[in-house]
RNA sequence: UCCAGCGUAGCUCAAUGGCAGAGCAUCCGGCUGUUAACCGGACGGUUAUAAGUUCGAGUCUUAUCGCUGGAGCCA
C-alpha cells in the first residue's frame, strides 16, 4: 500500500511502500540507515543484510543522497529513530541514481544556496518555512471569507497611472507601454463599490533599487478593501486577521516553527487589543529613545525598529503627516495636515507589514490632489469616476506577505519565505 | 547609488610576504542501531580577473567583476 510519511503512525505494524527521495544516508556495514522524504515528511528506513536480498542491499550500498526510491517495510515505533517511526526495510529500489548532491548536510554560505535555490528547498528548514506561508495566506483568505469578503484579482499589466513611473517596471504592450502592477489599491476600490467587501492577492512589482533584509522586487500583497469603513474599523479587521492567522499558526504549525527556532512564546502574546499609536505620540517616544527624527518625517528602518520594539505585539501607528503619504489618503478632519493613515509594525523590531487607511471619498477634493500631485487627470477619470456615482467612505489596507512570514517565523532575511525571491541582483535561478 | 567586509578544492574554511592545507561531499575499503555516524585510504587547485611592488605574492598596491552586511530609495 502506498502511503505518504505524515500519515504513516497509521500503519504501525503494516508493511507499506514510500515514494521518495533519499535526504541522508548512514551505515554501519550490514545495517543501513537511510532517510527517506516524500515531501509529506521524512521517516528513517532501516535495511538489514540478513533480512535482505543480495541485490536489494547492493542498491542501498550504492544509492547516494537526493537519488529517488521506492522504498517497501514495515512501519515500526521505535524511538532510536528521529521521527519516532522507522520502516523495516523489505524491498528497495532507485527510479533513479542522482548525480553528486551539491548541497550537503553541513553548511553553506548565502550566495551558494540561493544559486540552487531549486534544490535548497528541498531541505527541511526551507519545507517548514513553505508549509508556514501556507497556512499564514490560507488563515488570512479564509479570515476575510468568514468576515463576508470578495476575492477579487487585479490586473497586474496597467497603465501608468499608479503615482510616477520611477519604481515600476516597464514592458511593451504591442504599440503602447504597460506597467507592473505595483498595488492592486485603485481596483480595489472600485470593486468594494461594486461588492461592498473585496480584497486582491498577488504578486506586486516594485522596481526600486533596494538592497535590504525587507525587500523584494516581486512580493505578494494581500489588499482588503472596504465600502463605509473608517480608519477605526480597519484597524479592529487588521487586529482580527492578525489574531486569527497566528492562532492559525499555532494550531497547524508549531512542529515547523520549533524546528526552525521560533520562540513559540512570543506568538502565543499575539492577542487583540493592538496599541494604537498616532504619529505624534510616536514621535514622543521617538524621541524619549534618544532618536530625533524631525517632525513630518516618515520613519526609516531604524525608527520602526526602535518602536516595535517597544511593544510585545504588533503595534498601529496612525494619523502620519499627509505629506509624506499617497495622494489618495483623506486628512485628519481635526488637523488636515495629518492623513488617516495606518501602518502596522510588527514586534521583535520587524516593522511595517502592512500599511492603509481611509480614502478621500469627496470629488473636488481627490480631483485637487491629482492635481497638486502633477497626475495625469485623463489616466484617473475612471477612478474619479468612484466619487461621481454614489461616493462613500471607504478604508482599505495592504499586508506584505512575504514581511509578516519573516516575523512569525522569526528569521533574518525574507529572501526564505517566497519559493524564488526576485532580488535586485538575483533573477536566477 | 553610497559605506564596510569578503572572494583559496564541488561546499565550509585555514595558511607570519617564503613547500597550497583541513573537514564535509564524491570514489574505494571496514563496521549489525546510526542521529550532520564513525575509522582507514584515494581523488580534488589558473588562490575571482587584469596589471603592479618584491629575490619571492593567496597574503601588499591599483582597477574591474561578483557576493555579503548596512544605508539610502521605498503608499
Amino acid at each position: 500500500m502506498d502511503v505518504t510519511i505524515d500519515k504513516i503512525g497509521e500503519y504501525e505494524g503494516q508493511s507499506v511502500r514510500i515514494k521518495g527521495w533519499l535526504y541522508n544516508k548512514r551505515s554501519s556495514g550490514k545495517i543501513f540507515f537511510l532517510q527517506i522524504r516524500d515531501g509529506s515528511g521524512i521517516i528513517q528506513a532501516v535495511g538489514v543484510k540478513s533480512q535482505l536480498s543480495p541485490e536489494c542491499f547492493e542498491k542501498m550500498q550504492k544509492v547516494v543522497q537526493e537519488s529517488s526510491v521506492i522504498v517497501s517495510g514495515r512501519v515500526k515505533k521505535d524511538e532510536r529513530s528521529p521521527g519516532g517511526y522507522e520502516l523495516s526495510v523489505e524491498n528497495f529500489d532507485i527510479i533513479h541514481l542522482s548525480e553528486p548532491y551539491p548541497i550537503s548536510p553541513k553548511e553553506h554560505g548565502v550566495d551558494f544556496l540561493m544559486e540552487h535555490r531549486h534544490l535548497w528547498l528541498r531541505s527541511s528548514r526551507q519545507h517548514a518555512i513553505m508549509k508556514i506561508r501556507n497556512t499564514v495566506i490560507r488563515a488570512c483568505e479564509d479570515f476575510l471569507r468568514q468576515e463576508g469578503f470578495l476575492r477579487m484579482d487585479t490586473p497586474i499589466l496597467t497603465p501608468a497611472a499608479c503615482e510616477g513611473t520611477t519604481t515600476l517596471f516597464e514592458t511593451d504592450y504591442f504599440d503602447k507601454k504597460a506597467y507592473l502592477s505595483q498595488s492592486g489599491q485603485l481596483y480595489n476600490e472600485a470593486n468594494c463599490m461594486a461588492f461592498g467587501k473585496v480584497y486582491s492577492f498577488g504578486p506586486t512589482f516594485r522596481a526600486e533599487k533596494s538592497k535590504t533584509r525587507r525587500h523584494l522586487m516581486e512580493f505578494w500583497m494581500l489588499e482588503p478593501e472596504i465600502a463605509f469603513a473608517t480608519i477605526d474599523d480597519l484597524m479592529e479587521l487588521e487586529e482580527n486577521m492578525i489574531v486569527y492567522m497566528v492562532s492559525r499558526l499555532l494550531e497547524l504549525n508549531k512542529a515547523d516553527l520549533k524546528s526552525i527556532g521560533r520562540d513559540i512564546s512570543k506568538l502565543e502574546a499575539i492577542k487583540a487589543p493592538f496599541p494604537r499609536l498616532c504619529y505624534n505620540d510616536a514621535i514622543k517616544l521617538l524621541r524619549s529613545k534618544g532618536n530625533e527624527l524631525p517632525w513630518g518625517e516618515d520613519f526609516g528602518a531604524d525608527e520602526e525598529s526602535i518602536l516595535s520594539l517597544n511593544f510585545d505585539k504588533p503595534v498601529f501607528v496612525h494619523r502620519y503627516p499627509a505629506k509624506c503619504k499617497a495622494f489618495y489618503m483623506k486628512p485628519d478632519s481635526e488637523d488636515p495636515n495629518l492623513s488617516l493613515s495606518v501602518d502596522m509594525l510588527a514586534p521583535e523590531g520587524y516593522g511595517e507589514i502592512t500599511g492603509g487607511g481611509q480614502r478621500i471619498e469627496d470629488y473636488e477634493e481627490l480631483l485637487k490632489r491629482i492635481e497638486e500631485h502633477k497626475l495625469p487627470k485623463d489616466a484617473y477619470e475612471w477612478y474619479l469616476d468612484l466619487r461621481r456615482y454614489g461616493s462613500v467612505p471607504h478604508s482599505g489596507f495592504g499586508i506584505g506577505i512575504e514581511r509578516t512570514i519573516t516575523w512569525v517565523c522569526g528569521i533574518e532575511h525574507l529572501r526564505e519565505t517566497i519559493p524564488y525571491p526576485r532580488m535586485l541582483t538575483r533573477l536566477y535561478p
